[in-house]
RNA sequence: GGAGAGAUGGCUGAGCUGGUCGAAAGCGCUCGACUCGAAAUCGAGUGUGCGGUGAUGAGCUGCACCGUGGGUUCGAAUCCCACUCUCUCCGCCA
């Protein structure tokens, strides 16, 4: 969330960015808000203030055996009213906190002003689409022929958008989990987190997927857990409400995790193939960063992630999102998206941004630059480093074969042990 | 699942027959003295949040915070209730 403070004293610049995102909010509302918390603050502490003094004196003179019946009398008073206006005061603070956590963060001004996805800025491209001497199958196609994905069953067993992996496609699966984390910790610097994959409401609001996007997400209703729609929600929120050693950033770290997403308002997209499915797995990189370095940070997060691609061969490119696209929490966002041949086109393969003190704020996570010095917010990135099962559909679809086999990616060779997949 | 114990500041740990307790003491940390330097020793300091004032600084000042949320009371770290978590024992299970 913003700072209070910072809405307070700067609501056009607020405003303006609430505009450039598409978002039609006003301000009005909390702004009138917060000044009548002030203002009934400032009463309620007065009379707090005077019932602390006058409770001291009650003390003393029943020490002295005097009689204080008046001013317990009095107080009694006071005591009610402090409470009818501490009851108002905690409403106001509720819709407050509310209105302030469904304010979307403020895009940095490197990111280009647009509406739609059409707007998104190309930074740059890697690797050339290789054309086919014959017609290209689409993954689930290839996946399928091969006996290796298998929808239909996973469509019995449990639902639409989920699948079954078999044989060399469940060990593709966990190759390329293998081969990201090995990569991201031995080359990149990352410590390797294994997160549970149920949070609860404190941790999902702490990233920002509540309180606006409950529809998105699994929950257990039992106890009322959410699971997890990426691992940035358990990695990000490792450190909430504790204040970090500022010798310890930057922290970087990894996470191989399931993920689960509701894709409530997705009905009819992407409704064959891995590429949007209810589970999936995906590995995520985490930082926590000096608010001066982030942006840095996030260049480097990205090209760790573009990183995978290059040693998968996989042509791909980078669009840096604009306003409009940006995401609820994120401050500045590069999309890499991985050339698929059966839609002839780029597809999202992994997101990477910087939240700045955003999420820091929410979850209250900081660091102390020295012993002495005052906690300041870290700030926040993330990143796919990649999504898996939109990666094993690129090298299903790009390296597919002539006689429906599929040849595996060098990189991966050490995990698979077979240089080609067939029948 | 049954029985019991506990949750206090960066850490350890007093307080828990309600009232000078934001909280003893020790450790740690910061600054200073001593030292060529260090250790030891000595001295001083050392929480966070939200308000007011002030320049969105320093300072001064008010309120809140002793797991979380309620309650009793003029007054609660201290009493009562609920919840969460931790530990011990028993049972059960991988």
């Amino acid at each position: 969330m913003l700072d209070l403070k910072f809405v307070r004293s700067n609501p056009d610049k607020v405003l303006e960015a609430l505009q450039k995102r598409g978002a039609a909010v006003g301000l009005d509302r909390f702004l009138e808000l917060e000044e009548k918390r002030r203002r009934e603050l400032v009463e309620v502490e007065q009379l707090k203030s005077k019932r602390n003094t006058v409770s001291e004196e009650i003390g003393r003179l029943k020490k002295s055996g005097q009689d204080a019946e008046n001013l317990v009398l009095e107080m009694r008073q006071v005591s009610q009213q402090i409470k009818e206006m501490d009851e108002e005061l905690k409403a106001i603070e509720e819709e407050l906190s509310f209105s302030l956590l469904t304010i979307p963060n403020i895009p940095d001004e490197s990111v280009p002003v647009g509406t739609t996805e059409e707007d998104n800025l190309e930074i740059r491209k890697w690797g050339e689409p290789k054309g086919f001497n014959f017609d290209p199958q689409a993954h689930w196609d290839i996946g399928e022929n091969l006996g290796i994905i298998d929808f239909e069953r996973a469509a019995k067993v449990t639902g639409a958008r989920f699948a079954f992996y078999r044989g060399l496609g469940a060990r593709l699966e966990r190759a390329v989990i293998n081969f990201m984390l090995d990569l991201h910790t031995r080359e990149h610097g990352y410590t390797e987190i294994f997160p549970p994959f149920l949070v609860n409401r404190d941790s999902m609001t702490g990233t920002g997927q509540l309180p606006k996007f409950e529809e998105d997400a699994f929950r257990i209703e039992s106890i009322d857990y959410f699971l997890i729609p990426t691992a940035e929600v358990p990695v990000t929120n490792l450190y909430r409400g504790e204040i970090l050693d500022g010798e310890k950033l930057p922290i970087y770290h990894v996470a191989y995790s399931a993920c689960f997403r509701a894709e409530a308002g997705a009905h009819g997209r992407d409704t064959r193939g891995l590429i949007r499915q209810h589970q999936f797995n995906k590995v995520e990189l985490v930082k926590f960063a000096y608010p001066e370095t982030s942006f840095d940070e996030l260049e480097k997060l990205t090209a760790n992630a573009e990183k995978v691609l290059q040693l998968l061969e996989l042509p791909y490119r980078v669009v840096c999102l604009c306003t409009g696209d940006l995401g609820f929490s994120s401050a500045k966002t590069y999309d890499i998206e991985v050339w698929l041949p059966s839609y002839g086109m780029y597809r999202e393969i992994s997101s990477c941004s910087n939240f700045v003190d955003y999420q820091a704020r929410r979850a209250n996570i900081r660091f102390r630059r020295d012993p002495k010095s005052k906690p300041e917010f870290v700030h926040t990135l993330n990143g796919s480093g990649l999504a898996v099962g939109r990666t094993v559909a690129a090298i299903l679809e790009n390296y597919q074969q002539e006689d429906g086999t599929v040849l595996v990616p060098k990189a991966l060779r050490p995990y698979m042990g077979v240089e080609k997949i067939g029948k």
